[in-house]
DNA sequence: CGTGAAGTTGAATCACATCAAGACACGTGG
DNA sequence: CCACGTGTCTTGATGTGATTCAACTTCACG
């Protein structure tokens, strides 16, 4: 199977100083001794696959997970059965926080691909908490950050046009690829086109309809999953305002 | 003006161990003399008049400010002048808490009546939160619980119809009553319909239509901000399924 | 009382959903 | 390597719930 040298760089990958998301992730405020006790209190978990559930609804809550690599859906179901798509997690993102109140998970959280995800026991990530106060502060701070967000998104379905929530979608990607230094005009999607129309309200068809339109408008070039985007500006326009001319 | 003793009451008011709102509130789960730490960093604020913000979009982050009495909303602009309101605030509940990470308030909060608050400057909570875990619990909760209620909100603005989301409105109203000691079937409204159509992404005409149907099915009694449920059950069905009979 | 804001109601329009059918991509077993 | 089947995606035709525009009514407040 694995070579000692990939079991070793494996291994190393688990440690917050070496990992290349430091700079965004938890841990990003503290001292180099610091990260050693938070790096103590983190557990590895086995790479999930695709389609692999990180923990389910109703599932007792005793950890948060901050994304290493890969990607991740929250869908919460109602009685009824239709289930919501609530948010996508990305490398560095801390999936969970929604938990803490209820001493359960709210939704679902499942893996769009191959994923790693370091796992971060809440009673003791609080403790810790009591300690560093750089922690403590980070974490109020990605609540908070997700507060700001969930706004943003409440914005977009309830105002947006379903051209304005796909720019919108778009962007928002592209951005955070950027941050985590990639490419902000080629990625690839991870999620399919029905969850795309789920999280934002729209169905598939109409998800489909406006990306060929996109890309009849050059605005985007897509195939299958791969996205470029071809007029950043133009994109953005389209996610704030309604285009006022046709074609143009 | 004020006698002394309604100042002096007005004074008790502001003690979080005589306040009826402490078993909700954030210093829920304190001890007597934790309790004593927590209200020695509470700021008293003059009453807010109708129509008075707490503060503004863009404000720079000092403090985070329970609802005493009256209620509040939260709306944020967009470049483009349009503006959405995102939440509404009732004794007891937190406000602000999703300006922590950019250091400026994401939104407005307005005050929808004569509004009593108590300031908690943010820097001082949390280095007490240091010191009283229940008290960090708690805080953590608080965000948790937020982050839950957007999802819920998500869910209703992007699945739900109007009748689903009025319904599903008025029973939250309902219970957030029910919660602080007053009748969950009596009550009144104490924004427009403007504002319900903005939070619930509905042009007012609509609420009001659907307002009126209800009105006529006999599930809930409306005059002008004056609401009566009628019919919780019915009402229950509406805001989860779509109604399948047409008039029973 | 009068005046402007807030709320209601009706009719026409539109953006998106739904229904339906076909194209494509992909993994699996022959 | 191909045939097959299944799931994903695209495209077109039609239907509909909510918006928009417009007019009217009611309410709150000086």
């Amino acid at each position: 199977m694995a070579s000692p040298v990939s079991r070793r760089s494996l291994l190393h990958e688990t440690r917050c100083q070496t990992c290349s998301l430091s700079s965004l992730c938890l841990p990003l405020a503290l001292e180099l001794e610091d990260m050693d006790h938070f790096e103590a209190i983190i557990r590895r978990r086995a790479p999930l696959k695709k389609g692999e559930p990180l923990f389910r609804q109703g599932d007792t809550f005793t950890s948060v997970y901050a994304v290493r690599s890969g990607s991740l859906k929250q869908t919460t179901t109602e009685g009824n059965g239709s289930d919501q798509l609530t948010n996508f997690y990305l490398p560095s993102e801390l999936v969970g926080l929604d938990g803490i109140d209820e001493e359960r998970y709210p939704g679902s959280v499942v893996a769009l691909e191959t994923t790693t995800v370091c796992e971060i026991p809440f009673d003791r990530l609080d403790s810790l908490s009591e300690e560093l106060p750089e922690l403590r502060t980070q974490l109020y701070r990605s609540m908070s950050k997700e507060l700001r967000d969930d706004r943003r998104m409440m914005r977009l379905l309830s105002r947006k046009t379903a051209d304005q929530r796909l720019a919108s979608f778009l962007l928002t990607l592209s951005e955070r690829f950027r941050r985590r230094g990639y490419s902000p005009y080629s990625f690839r999607l991870s999620m399919a086109r029905a969850d795309i129309g789920n999280y934002l309200g729209l169905a598939v068809e109409t998800v489909s309809r406006i990306l060929s339109r996109f890309q009849g408008q050059e605005v985007v070039a897509v195939s299958g999953r791969e996205v470029n985007i071809l007029d950043m500006q133009r994109l953005t326009r389209l996610a704030e305002e309604e285009e006022l001319g046709a074609t143009r």
